[in-house]
DNA sequence: TATTGATCATGC
DNA sequence: GCATGATCAATA
């Protein structure tokens, strides 16, 4: 019999962030049933309608308490946790929601105050497994990726950033798809197609647009799970 | 079958 | 409606 998640259903914020480190590392090897069962949460069949689940039973078994305000999971640490998806083979299955795209001041602003540079500049990757042959509450939880971006990551990310943002500064906003962007891209984030949102064009004019949103592309993520596994320290925040 | 575009739940 | 959490599912 393995002992149970933990017995504290809503946990306080961690202080540190050795102690979220160490919250998540507890975390892994258990499964998702193992982890609703500990909040007193039943597991649908499938997540079609309920895609944030897991990241939500993951936030509050380490004591997120941002909710859905627009600040950091771990206000207090400025870290972001991010759910990752495991595929069959181990690879990122999905890509990774990254943030919003600002509808104002879209002309003068520059990579190091974006929301996705704060987004992304400290993250803690919970890897979870998401081969759809394996049972929903069966599927396990694995080792935390603290995780900061490498300056030539940093690099990359802001290169698509600039190229991205600079079509929306011009006013092209209609013309950008998936398939722009190395590692970073843009796509729908929005209740449903027909969703609208007032921007002002490149004249200052109010203009009707679907709600976007910046995503890392599984590639990228995959990146980061190879360069953790190289590793040996296995600690991106801590190490000198 | 990988990817893009669309969609689902919840809280305020 | 808009922010959070994401995955679904049609199509290239």
């Amino acid at each position: 019999m393995r002992a149970p998640v933990s017995t504290s259903h809503d946990p306080a914020p961690p202080n540190s962030i050795p102690e979220l480190l160490q919250r998540a590392q507890a975390l892994a090897g258990y499964n998702l049933g193992e982890l609703a069962a500990s909040q007193q949460r039943e597991l649908p069949d499938r997540l079609t309608r309920a895609k944030g689940l897991v990241g939500q039973l993951v936030e509050r078994a380490l004591g997120a308490n941002a909710g859905n305000r627009s600040a950091p999971d771990f206000e207090q640490l400025g870290v972001e946790l991010k759910t990752l998806p495991l595929g069959a083979r181990g690879r990122p299955k999905e890509s990774t929601f990254v943030s919003t795209i600002p509808l104002t001041d879209v002309h003068h602003l520059e990579w190091p105050q974006s929301r996705v540079c704060a987004k992304l500049r400290r993250v803690l990757w919970v890897p979870i497994e998401a081969d759809p042959t394996i049972p929903l509450p069966q599927r396990r939880i694995g080792q935390p990726l603290p995780w900061t971006p490498s300056g030539p990551q940093e690099h990359a990310l802001r290169t698509d950033w600039e190229e991205l943002m600079g079509l929306i500064a011009c006013g092209q906003i209609e013309r950008i798809t998936a398939h722009l962007g190395q590692h970073l891209q843009i796509r729908p984030k929005a209740a449903h197609s027909q969703v609208r949102r007032i921007v002002q064009d490149e004249h200052g004019a109010p203009h009707r647009t679907l709600p976007l949103g910046f995503y890392l592309r599984p590639t990228f993520t995959a990146l980061l799970l190879d360069e953790f596994g190289r590793n040996a320290n296995h600690n991106s925040w801590l190490s000198a």
